[in-house]
DNA sequence: TTCATGTTTGTAATCATTACAGTTATAATA
DNA sequence: TATTATAACTGTAATGATTACAAACATGAA
């Protein structure tokens, strides 16, 4: 439990939402895991703490967190869904070899992706996606050859 | 059939994949159909002039493409794959009210978008999303008012 | 205490995608 | 032309993430 959980109940008291157990389980293990966990994931860590909790309640508080714009939904893979809290800004790199996901710092930040509107749409959301193959994977290819 | 057979061949066997009827097809229907559709709807489309047509050979056969990068594999929405053919580069909005996916022409193309490589791992495809509220989902509700 | 409202839970249903095995088409060779 | 090997196509069944739904539970107000 890295993260305080008092802050944690303020930040979604502020978002005017209910902070029941749940929610701060949810949310404190967000904030503690950037690894972009899937419902999976973050189930089967949870259940151990809560052993009543349900997969349901996890797709019901993440879709509204998303809703509030606490996390982002990552669909990179298009196999599952994935959660990132929203952070600084960054984008994401999807390995097509091992899967994995990594995070991508923004050394200058893209000015169109901190637009409000485009073509008359709304934003509130911007990701950048990056796929191919890994560092690693690259160099596990090199040392085949 | 706006596009011309002959050509659609040809981009296949340049890319060394065998140009059997129904990789034309499906071809052609992307080429002449930038609207982003899902397997379904080109499957729809397409069993009327093949009607021993498969949804499973339509899978095989943007999965192909995809790994070829003829198409590109758009997963902003996180229920269904799109499709699109690799042509212009631009950008995707998902109106989370309709759900509607329009383009996004990008006046200045941002370089991070096109290095090939990134953090040492090697790009292949680079996509950005946007998500929020259409044009014309904002005058709806502007009128509702 | 009662009541209303919102939250959580577990199960069943949905639906996109994949696995698989049988069939068919294609191209090379005899 | 006939034969054969290989690749492509097809239809069905299985998989697995997500959602729908209804019952149980918690909370706070009256």
């Amino acid at each position: 439990m890295i993260t305080n959980m008092k802050h944690i109940k303020k930040e979604l008291i502020d978002q005017g939402i209910k902070p029941t157990y749940q929610r701060l389980c949810i949310l404190e293990y967000l904030h503690d895991n950037l690894v972009h966990p899937t419902v999976d994931i973050i189930y089967n860590k949870l259940v151990n703490r809560i052993p009543t909790m349900s997969r349901t309640t996890i797709y019901n508080t993440l879709k509204l967190f998303s809703k509030m714009g606490i996390v982002n939904e990552i669909t990179i893979s298009g196999i599952e869904t994935r959660y990132d809290i929203n952070c600084e800004f960054h984008h994401h790199f999807l390995c097509k070899k091992c899967g994995k996901i990594y995070d991508v710092d923004l050394t200058n930040p893209c000015f169109q992706m901190e637009q409000k509107k485009i073509d008359g749409h709304k934003i509130y959301e911007a990701q950048s996606y990056f796929k191919g193959i890994c560092k690693k994977c690259l160099e596990k290819s090199k040392n085949k050859k």
